[in-house]
DNA sequence: ACCCGTGCCTTTACGCAGTAAGGTGCAGTC
DNA sequence: GACTGCACCTTACTGCGTAAAGGCACGGGT
């Protein structure tokens, strides 16, 4: 009989960076970052929690840059035709539908220094807003003002609800938002 | 000889409410928020960690609500005439002033299930914007794309500089940013 | 056949965190 | 002068991140 490594023996998938960060944005989408430790990380992997730093030398300041990395960068696709509205409406959704499907990491997104993680995102929408015909400096400064946008309204949003107000239709609210700013730059577009 | 008070007798202010934000503000602000602890707190205070508790019954839990409070409850003043556009550009910069000033609670007004420390200053840009011609709905959207934006991109430009980048002109750019939505609100105003 | 690294994981232990529970001393009231 | 309540302290517990060292199976050189 064929002897397996010790670890298969224990019926377990050996530990990855991936499965670790995994398991962690698994811990926080359905616990919350607060009970992100790294003693249940393990738990949850089957494994002693130092098993963690032979992957993570940094620890759980690496861990922690790693699930802002996992859930933040998302550039934008570039526009099929001329319509780059189109192209950044459809960006701004699904980064606001990104950010709440991870509610826990958004605080690690807006806290965290690692610029890294962003400046991908944000460089895919200058792009789109320099091909619009907005001169380089308005490109970039118009990109980080969606990304500001959307990162600051999707947190304001999940911030729960203000009581003893009228319930919010926050769909509307961002669109609105974003509208706002999307009239902003088409004065400014060489096809306003 | 008159006895005092063992308080007094140890020559230390009776501990208050205000006066343990203000530490713990002060302890943030000169050693970041990792650092503000019960302990280190009561330090400050010249008082035992569990005094606070005293005034405090949610613990660490209440502080860090009051600490929210204290930065982010700043409501804009109504403009003196019709200029409601320069009422908003001074209520953004200093709003922006006043969260980099206290840069390290900033991940805790984004994060916090605190609503009333922003409804009242939403509550204020919406007033100004209703008054400015915007329909009621419209002029609640505005103020909350207001406010997101400039926490958002507050946020961005505290989280660094991204490495291998030209340095950026975080003021010119917050701005710029901020232009583009007062354009997107004038045309939707009485008085575009 | 033996040895010896090397990679992956466990064991143990330390210091610091938040805070529950109960104690202490003073001020004012009756 | 006993009682009551406020403000603060003491002690102790649990859980955290992680440094340091140990074990243990594999692979390759000799």
């Amino acid at each position: 009989m064929v002897r397996q490594p010790s670890v298969a023996a224990q019926n377990r998938p050996p530990l990855t960076r991936e499965r670790i960060i995994e398991a962690a944005l698994h811990i926080v989408d359905g616990q919350g970052l607060g009970r992100l430790t790294m003693r249940r990380l393990g738990d949850a992997l089957q494994v002693e929690a130092m098993a963690i730093y032979h992957h993570m030398p940094r620890g759980k300041e690496e861990l922690l840059d790693g699930l802002v990395s996992h859930v933040a960068v998302f550039p934008a696709r570039p526009p099929a035709g001329e319509d780059w509205r189109r192209a950044l409406r459809e960006w701004a959704t699904a980064y606001r539908a990104r950010l709440t499907a991870h509610s826990g990491v958004l605080p690690l997104v807006v806290t965290r220094r690692n610029p890294a993680a962003l400046s991908d995102t944000a460089a895919s929408l200058r792009e789109i807003l320099r091909r619009a015909g907005l001169p380089e400096g308005a490109a970039a400064d118009g990109a980080h003002a969606l990304l500001g946008y959307v990162i600051g309204q999707t947190a304001l949003e999940l911030r729960g609800p203000s009581p003893g107000e009228p319930p919010t239709d926050w769909d509307a609210r961002f669109t609105a938002g974003l509208e706002l700013i999307l009239t902003g730059l088409s004065s400014r577009a060489r096809r306003p």
